[in-house]
DNA sequence: CGGTCCTTTGAGTCTGTTCAAACAGCGTGG
DNA sequence: CCACGCTGTTTGAACAGACTCAAAGGACCG
């Protein structure tokens, strides 16, 4: 954990750090760098705490008392999680799928003078916006989706979410696949080995696979299909010039 | 459908109609009178139209090409969803559960100047960020709880949010209860039946039902209990003084 | 009284889970 | 270098929960 590098934040969409008043304070600003399995915990509630993925993959996960867990959400580089998306009644925590470096920004104490920025404000609607566009998806799936249309899907948005050479690559071993699609590793693993078989999908590794027809795999799932874009809002609140930033 | 009129509005949380520049247009500003089965569609996306739940409950509901329906939210008297909780790939309504009044807004022609309207913006983050507290709960519901819970859950809310006089009331059928709990008509319908042949909830009719011991109901389900609640970001959000739009 | 819609109940099937065991990958230490 | 232990994965067999299909029962309305 360390002061943060601007150079580093290259990833980062919402570009929330310019609204930390004394820039590189210890306390609202700093990184964590994570290893596999290693956690932040988000406060419980009414915190105005901001987590930035500015590496790696993050899971927000939340846990029964009797230990059920279910992953809500998964943060590539450049996501944004913030306090308020935790509530009160379970623990909410983000938790590195691989390693992973996070930025976290603690606006507490001008939060006060923020609501009246409308800059800020565009920022943080649009954090929660695509938030709930992803969770709504994502509703449906584990609502009405059977367990091979989960997997499928799943395997199909991470490649096409995947933007780096070569194979895609897998951050997640299959509990935590299970737990984001409320199913079981057993079951997940059997699917992945019937998918491998049919070939719809091919595994080079357990972690890496290619997807050799797209169109194939969009017929065998009932949802659309698409890349994340952004919506006119969206764009307007994350209107920053990039250039500012990268220096 | 006809054009608004200001006494009706006193369940409105989000009074977004003082965002509408001429107030009681007929095009921007509008209410319908909804039977239960009829419809709202809300556009496809990048609209910056809303709507307010009057009176009586709506479901957001989703579709997939097959029929599958998966029913995302539940809104009632006082509720607000917004255009952009709308995605491009199914199509996304609005439904009467029972007898409804819904007041739609259409903010598109002065959606520029209220970009920078804090006011407006700290709403919009409101009503966004309610919704996603909720649908992330939800998510858990369909995860990774049981039947069973999922309808004690269920009743349990439902009751915690009735604030009329006398028995729940239930505004569903069987078959919209399975469509938000991601099961079908009949387990619902056998669940109900468990659960009332165990005492855990007494059924005066299909639809009213009392909660002999809400105790023991928070015991039988894995997450915590609560009714609704604000946090300081909504608070300051809705901070508008009621008394201005009751008359 | 008949018709429609919704609900309940039953029987059988299927999907996904549980429990258990074997297997593979990988780093560590002899 | 290999043996060892650890962790995660795969696979199998049995089980349980939820679904499908079907039929009967109620409530409501004309």
């Amino acid at each position: 954990m360390n002061t943060v590098d601007a150079g580093k934040c290259f990833a980062c969409e919402s570009k929330l750090c310019r609204f930390v008043p004394e820039k590189g304070s210890r306390l609202t600003h700093r990184v964590f760098d994570l290893e596999r399995g290693e956690r932040v915990e988000t406060c419980i509630k009414a915190c105005a705490k901001f987590w930035i993925v500015q590496s790696g993959t993050a899971a927000i996960c939340v846990s029964l008392p009797d230990g059920r867990r279910q992953i809500t959400g998964i943060e590539r580089a450049g996501g944004t999680v913030c306090g308020p998306m935790a509530n009160e009644d379970s623990p909410v925590w983000l938790e590195a799928l691989e390693s992973c470096q996070i930025c976290e920004l603690d606006l507490g104490a001008n939060m006060a003078e923020l609501q009246g920025n409308p800059d800020f404000l565009r920022v943080m609607f649009s954090v929660v916006h695509r938030r709930l566009e992803a969770v709504t998806q994502h509703m449906i799936t584990l609502g009405r989706l059977d367990s091979t249309e989960r997997v499928t899907l799943f395997l199909a948005e991470t490649a096409l979410g995947w933007t780096g050479p070569g194979p895609v690559q897998l951050p997640m071993n299959r509990e935590a696949i299970a737990d984001y699609l409320g199913l079981n590793a057993e079951t997940v693993s059997r699917i992945l080995t019937r998918l491998r078989k049919t070939g719809t999908f091919k595994f080079l590794s357990r972690t890496e696979y290619l997807v050799p027809d797209m169109a194939a795999v969009r017929r065998r799932v009932p949802v659309a299909l698409t890349a994340p874009e952004q919506n006119p809002i969206q764009a307007a609140a994350a209107g920053t010039p990039p250039e500012e930033y990268a220096k």
